[in-house]
DNA sequence: GCGAAAAGTGCAAACGATTGCTCAGACGGT
DNA sequence: ACCGTCTGAGCAATCGTTTGCACTTTTCGC
């Protein structure tokens, strides 16, 4: 008639006729093997009975271990970020981890509160997506002990195990294709300071363009990789050199959406004045007016792998260093020969 | 030179010269009237000195409350969820909460599963986005003694808190819309069975419609809300009907993109042949092929309200049962008055 | 068969907080 | 002056596991 509250170890090993510790190893795999046959059935049994589940707390406090990874973007609602996140949730509940998720809206003092907030609930590590040049995470998570894995984004700099795509190569695929439809004169719509994947990318713009003994007639970085912060970058692109390059390399597809607007603000038509590639393939990027053309991330890929190398470090493996996953080109609409004359 | 560990309570206890209980106390803003200033202060300090930060876990075990609440989404790729997701964390971290995300894959067994080892890690509670019928989480909350709120679809049936748009008059809107177009031959493309919002916008369009005297046309329900589901069961509407109405009024934008791909696949242009709405409003709305005219529901204060829910149930209130919150139409392009003839 | 090694369990001390009790002293009312 | 109340702080138990250590039994080599 009492009310049980939730059946713990002890009750297990009350009704299994043993002592706790028994049950402990007995439930535990890798001690299995120094509990004999019998016990071990007879405690399986009785946990099945009773519907015992060990309380990760506990078993936290006492081992030091929680099974419990944070994982930190600066913006969910960036479509990048789903599909990232998704895979690493999946890959570390297949591992019996549970993933803590926080948004730091890409401010660094959040960062480092979110961090030491995941310490304390007791995380055994911190993937970080999208990490930016001055971010805390690497030396928060260095005095707290933390395991530190980065995907998106790598950390030039750091020693830090970190899951990103080929950018310079992956942008180079949309120049040689520009390149190859004809263009000559083509402008960069960069992506913000301090990040390295736009730095890669810049790098990679550069390096296509010199393999063809050509250099971008205009660079314009972007504030953030936003839909927003890409339509302002390309009105500066236009202010300054209307008409003087035929197509625009975006850093990602939320800066050539971006592009997208401010072309149709001043009635440019993609891409018959002017052609535009993205970077990223973000779903709905075929639906867009014109579908973009663009290059292919492997998100899930780089999720899954994120949490892999994680995991390897959690194993007290070494595991990875940086891991660079390919890009492939998405021809789409978005990109056509340049206009003759 | 030894290395220290991060500082426990009874550390900072000592350097203040007082006992840990009293630490404990002076640092829980609810109980710190029971210390004097003086001490209190002496701890603050201590604490301060020490960069001490209370183990969660070591609370959590001892006292109950962990200040964690488990998201369940079925899916973060779809884009509706991001945007409340990011709600709930951000709503759940100004109040010292974190955050444990996991995908159901709108699978009822990973659902359970999931809900079993958030508990198990201690949650608080369990925001469950996108119930269907016949979902474990009603059940296997209550048996764990875990408050459950509801987020973007209800339960009916279930007397659970939840926060969801006001699904049967927003897609009236949206109906009217059509309507006041000139519209008369409607067809709805459904969304799965199960799901409440399917069902409670299928009964919004059929008021809408018999507040005029008139009824759909034709009724498919697709499988899934994706995209692909829905080029499906508008390509079965196309072979039961085709001809038979001027207008697609979709339960998401999903399906109405699956119907833009079903209807292109035939020919038929949109809007000239054939109007479609969507519902939703998920970010780049706007971009696709032709502009969706769509409802837009408020994402993000549903998911800040949802968080508010669970928060005033923990905290011990009764807090609020459904709330339903306004959705608005957005229009844009891919709806017009039907072709003449 | 003997002693040593191995196997299988139990014991009890952690892990780091929270909290019901106890207790000493200050205070105030009569 | 005395007694009761209140305040502030300490004591110690407790939350539910894990794990180093000690203690029996087997097991096995010789």
């Amino acid at each position: 008639m009492e009310r049980p509250g939730r059946p713990t170890i002890s009750d297990v090993a009350r009704l299994a006729g043993v002592h706790a510790s028994t049950v402990s190893r007995a439930l535990d795999p890798s001690a299995r093997h120094r509990i004999s046959r019998a016990v071990a059935e007879r405690v399986a049994a009785a946990a099945e009975q009773l519907g015992y589940r060990p309380s990760a707390l506990a078993a936290g406090l006492r081992s030091g271990r929680s099974h419990t990874v944070g994982v930190l973007v600066p913006d969910l609602t960036n479509p990048v970020f789903p599909p990232i996140v998704q895979a690493i949730e999946a890959a570390l509940a297949r591992a019996g981890y549970v993933t803590l998720l926080a948004s730091t809206e890409a401010d660094a003092a959040k960062e480092a509160l979110l961090i030491r907030r995941m310490a304390a609930q007791g995380a055994d590590g911190i993937i970080l997506a999208s990490a930016a040049t001055g971010s805390p995470a690497p030396g928060a998570a260095a005095r707290l002990g933390l395991p530190l894995v980065l995907v998106n984004r790598r950390l030039p700099g750091a020693e830090l195990p970190a899951v990103v795509s080929e950018d310079a190569a992956g942008i180079g695929l949309a120049v040689r294709h520009l390149l190859a439809l004809g263009h000559r004169r083509i402008a960069h719509l960069g992506g913000p300071s301090g990040v390295a994947t736009a730095a890669d990318r810049l790098r990679g713009v550069r390096a296509a363009l010199r393999a063809e003994g050509l250099a971008p007639v205009a660079v314009e970085r972007a504030a953030a990789y936003t839909r927003q912060a890409g339509a302002e970058a390309t009105r500066a692109l236009l202010r300054v050199r209307r008409g003087g390059f035929t197509a625009i390399v975006a850093a990602n597809d939320l800066l050539a959406l971006g592009a997208y607007d401010a072309l149709r603000e001043v009635g440019l038509r993609i891409p018959a004045d002017i052609s535009v590639t993205g970077f990223n393939d973000m779903p709905m990027a075929d639906l867009v007016d014109p579908p973009l053309t663009t290059v292919r991330i492997q998100h899930a890929a780089m999720g899954e792998a994120a949490a892999e190398a994680m995991l390897a470090r959690l194993r007290g493996e070494a595991g990875p260093g940086t891991v660079r996953l390919p890009a492939a080109l998405v021809v789409r609409a978005s990109a056509a020969p340049p206009q003759a004359g």
